[in-house]
DNA sequence: TTCCATTGAATGATCGTTCAATCAATGGCA
DNA sequence: TGCCATTGATTGAACGATCATTCAATGGAA
């Protein structure tokens, strides 16, 4: 979770438990929102406070305020990080995926259900944001750029598949808009029955939404009975 | 918000307010009901409380642990007549539609949008309770038999559907998940972006999507631009 | 007069935040 | 290298605010 951008200091001192007394703001920061979204799948955003987080990152209780502004602010830098390793994934499988728009398409829908960013805890966490009624335009002003641009790229991506393939009865703005409810909705489907569904299923129901939109251009996944 | 179940008792004796002091055990559990409804929607569940709630339906602060066992009794209660609501239009809504498979299915689609229903203040309620990660299992287990009433109801008719049109690549019970996954994120779609989009166009996505599954059993809608 | 709904002050628990004290790492100096 | 002063990270007790809940007192209906 993160832990591949901050660098850890190289062991010189270290306490009886082997740990560092002191780490780099950078550390203690990622550390900080590490244990946050730990707190919040489990206690919900009201059940998390400066004890739970500090108490999972294995740190005293006046550190949070030390490193963040307020617990406030780590709950919205909290959440830009998540946004942000999301951005960084779509955008990777974006330029790592074919060249035809329906690859590149199927590409992000895919991002969203790779086992870095399509965990129970994650996903606790996105809802536990998107459930705050009293912050809410706060919370989706902070992320609404890093949004903004993937539902650009999808709708650019869909107005070529259709003119491509003559579709015109479901114009590329609403097919767009469908997928952006299908991921927040079978993202829901999987933190709410985690039992009936797995990411790959849950994948390929997008896929076939895309199947029927497009068929000349995105294959029809074989379901099975069940899930 | 279901006043229309609970009778206000006769005008009898008023003080100055023209408002009665004492009202039924009935009365008054609607009454903060409503209030927590509109609390929720404004101050989240974390910035709900006894004072938020209380203020809202003019009582006094110790009244609602008169008539609930507590604080989160009254949430549970919200919840349930939420769920309970929703169950009553679908319900309505399916007995009054006409014989077919098609006018059925589409009828418990349109409840999902109706203007009871589908308000910004119960959006933001029903998604304040999904995003409680810490008490997801309670919640769930509560409109858990309403739910799964409408699944089974809307895969019986799916399954109608696709025997009699022959459609064979996607399973009914995999039409149902992605219809529920639709009525899920386009309500969040509906909730944070409430300037982008009408009940009316959101309905006509998860409509023009039946139209795409079970083309000769359902019409497509016609999209303006933008919407 | 009886009964029960209603009130709101009081209580104890818990929260976010502050800050003086403490600890460890670093750089300068011998 | 060994030692010390400086800097900055860390700790946790203390504080004031806010919370859910309790309950004795009050009010109104029957």
């Amino acid at each position: 979770m993160g832990c591949i951008l901050v660098r850890q200091s190289p062991i010189e001192k270290t306490n009886p438990e082997g740990r560092r007394r002191t780490e780099s703001k950078e550390v203690r920061r990622q550390q900080l929102i590490d244990a946050t979204i730990d707190s919040i799948a489990e206690n919900g955003i009201g059940g998390t406070t400066m004890s739970t987080v500090t108490e999972i990152a294995g740190l005293s209780l006046g550190i949070v305020n030390f490193h963040f502004k307020s617990k406030q602010n780590l709950l919205e830098e909290t959440l830009l990080f998540l946004a942000k390793e999301h951005h960084e994934q779509w955008l990777e499988a974006f330029d790592n995926a074919g060249l035809s728009a329906p690859e590149k398409l199927l590409a992000i829908v895919d991002a969203h259900f790779y086992p870095q960013i399509c965990t129970p805890k994650k996903l606790a966490v996105w809802f536990a944001f998107f459930g705050e009624a009293g912050r809410r335009e706060v919370y989706r002003s902070l992320i609404n750029d890093i949004d903004q641009e993937r539902y650009d790229v999808a709708l650019r991506l869909c107005s070529e598949i259709a003119e491509d393939g003559g579709y015109k009865d479901i114009p590329p703005r609403q097919v767009v808009n469908i997928l952006e409810s299908l991921y927040d909705g079978i993202w829901l489907e999987l933190l709410t029955y985690p039992e009936n569904f797995q990411r790959s299923v849950a994948r390929d129901h997008i896929a076939a939404f895309l199947a029927k939109v497009y068929p000349d251009h995105f294959r029809m996944p074989a379901f099975k009975n069940g899930g």
